[in-house]
DNA sequence: CCCCCGATTGCACACGTGTACGAGTGCAAT
DNA sequence: ATTGCACTCGTACACGTGTGCAATCGGGGG
């Protein structure tokens, strides 16, 4: 008796996976429980979610055979009474994108600690491709959605009212306002890293933005701007360039801003991926960064403090607006209402691609 | 008329997202188109499969009221009655790790492509926590499963028995050999890389290692040391340290060889992670790389090639490995046997942290 | 002794869909 | 005229779970 149970218990490790079925080969059912438990299937259903209505005796029992059979109530079952997955859909441009996948984790860590699972699908910044996934997603009835860099935006309003799944933006890219969204300060962040360069003299400052981030290249664009003016300094249209998020496209926009007649020194990327482009198309050109020119990131990825020279940026703290999208999610789908509009603050953060102006004439400048 | 449907044509943008439903609030079910078109629930069910049991016209009529409602069958009802969701579970360490994240785009890439969903959980390579995930997405009926660099590996065979749940593991990190896998050659890999730093010259090479990644570090080691010993060069024990996946640890390993009275000429990294962390420490002591310190990698992560200088390291085709894994977990959900273990090979690829071995005495070498 | 009440448990239903089977047509073959 | 078949469609289930309600039991108060 004794070394038996010491037997099983050597084995734990191993029964946590295994637990042989000794009904059929396919998984057993809470009815399969009830039959071996005596009792009939509510039974079951309510002593394994430690209802009170069912004796503390009969309770443990059921669950100690539950547990041998290694019994699991099917979700999907479950889901279809009660009318509530506990999943939560999660739309990204692309789930290798850094700053994709940060959003994504804050997001899965807040809701795994829920009980609740994410079901994760790639937009690839499409819009026609982002509606048909929203589409996929509904159709398994997840009780809620968070999309980041929606290229749709408030298109999802009538979706809103008919399917009522509670919807969060992160980033949302939708010119105009979506009832629940979390962005950060776009044109504060960038006007933050613009006021930065203009405190190291430089005047002939750049703008390289991304046609993809519709709505936060404008309002960084913006931020650019505004700093400009409060300084005195001219907005030249040819030092604002954009590409198109490849960074081919990012290099080759940033070539036709080094061979202006005057270039800039300095240049304010749309974010870290822009600036990684830029920072080798410089070095493509034979110049050195800080030394001939600036530049500045958006986002603080993972690896911008590890460039050489570490990058300048402004801090974009995705995984914890992940968090808070999720955690709004929540409120939501709990009926409460909540704050529709999150914005967070941008910090900058000051490192080593950035350096007081060069002296004049350095290069092809005048 | 005419005017009619032009005015329907040009809210087609809006049609698709909208849909007002005539009926209740709650989304249309089955038997709500079924009784709008005056047909059995059935009918329905086969017009939208496009079975051949229901005449054109009928289907027709069907499709069109469905459409109009905006209808859209529940996942969940089906999976119920067909035993298959459609969905897989993608286990992975975390989803921002930009080596994890990158299979997760391959995985999502071709299930996405046949219409299956992707139920994301981050492990955190906690194996009591990898343990836990699995059983929740068991619990959601997921159809098969694919596990990024698990910790629990051929633990998993039980419960493919019992659970029949089919299981695809890509950078297995479990001693020994799983039913199916893929993985890459990390003996052939990592002893490409040690042969061009000797081919370089260098003699005292370290290799920097990671707890965290049991097998494969294990198996690039011995690529290490085997090309060594080839070349006829002692392996010293001293040399080869590992971090655990944390930076500063890493770091603090990557110091402790470079205090040592002889220290190495050239480092192999584990992967490109710890490179980045061995860079950093190497420049945090006043030396260059590679001019004092040759840096190899292992991974090729995006940013490898943005490092100044550039990171050599091996190539792992991650995607490439997320959509295999995947391809053949179709495989074996469609009931056909397939290859049990995949192995990719590794390619070396050349940048600028490699140079030749610094003239004798450098720094504080004899 | 009867009635009522609290504590347990079972019965019957519902959730929304897929599918085997039978029923009802119309038409051609016998 | 009857039979058989091809074609459509509806009826009756089943999938596995949760929950309102009735039923049963035991006990205490009147």
């Amino acid at each position: 008796m004794a070394e038996k149970s010491a037997g099983s218990a050597a084995n734990v490790a191993h029964v946590t996976l295994t637990r042989a079925l000794a009904l059929g080969s396919r998984q057993p059912s809470i009815k399969d429980i009830a039959r071996l438990a005596r009792v009939s299937h509510p039974t079951v259903s309510r002593a394994l979610q430690n209802s009170p209505l069912v004796s503390a005796e009969t309770a443990a029992r059921i669950r100690k055979i539950a547990e041998e059979q290694g019994y699991r109530a099917s979700a999907v079952a479950r889901g279809l009474v009660t009318r509530r997955t506990r999943t939560v859909g999660l739309i990204v441009t692309s789930v290798d994108d850094p700053f994709a996948s940060e959003v994504a984790c804050g997001v899965e860590e807040v809701a795994s600690d829920r009980g609740y699972a994410v079901l994760l699908a790639n937009s690839h910044a499409d819009p026609e491709r982002e509606r048909r996934v929203v589409q996929e997603l509904a159709e398994r009835r997840v009780d809620g959605l968070v999309v980041t860099s929606s290229r749709v935006g408030a298109l999802y309003l009538p979706l809103l009212k008919n399917l009522d799944v509670p919807i969060v933006l992160v980033n949302d890219q939708y010119p105009g306002e979506f009832v629940h969204s979390v962005t950060i300060a776009n044109q504060e962040g960038m006007r933050a890293a613009t006021d930065h360069l203009i405190g190291l003299g430089h005047r002939r400052i750049a703008y390289l933005g991304d046609s993809n981030g519709y709505r936060s290249d404008t309002e960084r664009l913006a931020g650019f701007q505004e700093a400009l003016a409060d300084a005195g300094i001219d907005f030249e249209r040819e030092l604002a360039v954009e590409g198109d998020g490849r960074p081919e496209a990012t290099m080759e926009a940033m070539n036709r801003l080094l061979r202006l007649k005057r270039p800039p020194t300095a240049v304010c990327c749309y974010n870290d991926m822009t600036a990684l482009s830029v920072i080798r198309a410089v070095r493509a050109h034979g110049l050195r960064v800080p030394a001939d020119v600036s530049v500045t990131g958006f986002d603080d990825l993972f690896f911008a403090a590890y460039l050489a020279p570490a990058l300048t940026t402004v801090r974009h703290p995705m995984r914890r607006m992940g968090q808070m999208a999720m955690e709004n999610l929540f409120k939501l789908m709990s009926g409460q209402e909540s704050i529709a509009q999150i914005k967070v603050g941008a910090e900058l953060i000051v490192r080593e691609s950035t350096g007081k102006v060069p002296k004049r004439g350095r290069h092809h400048g005048q």
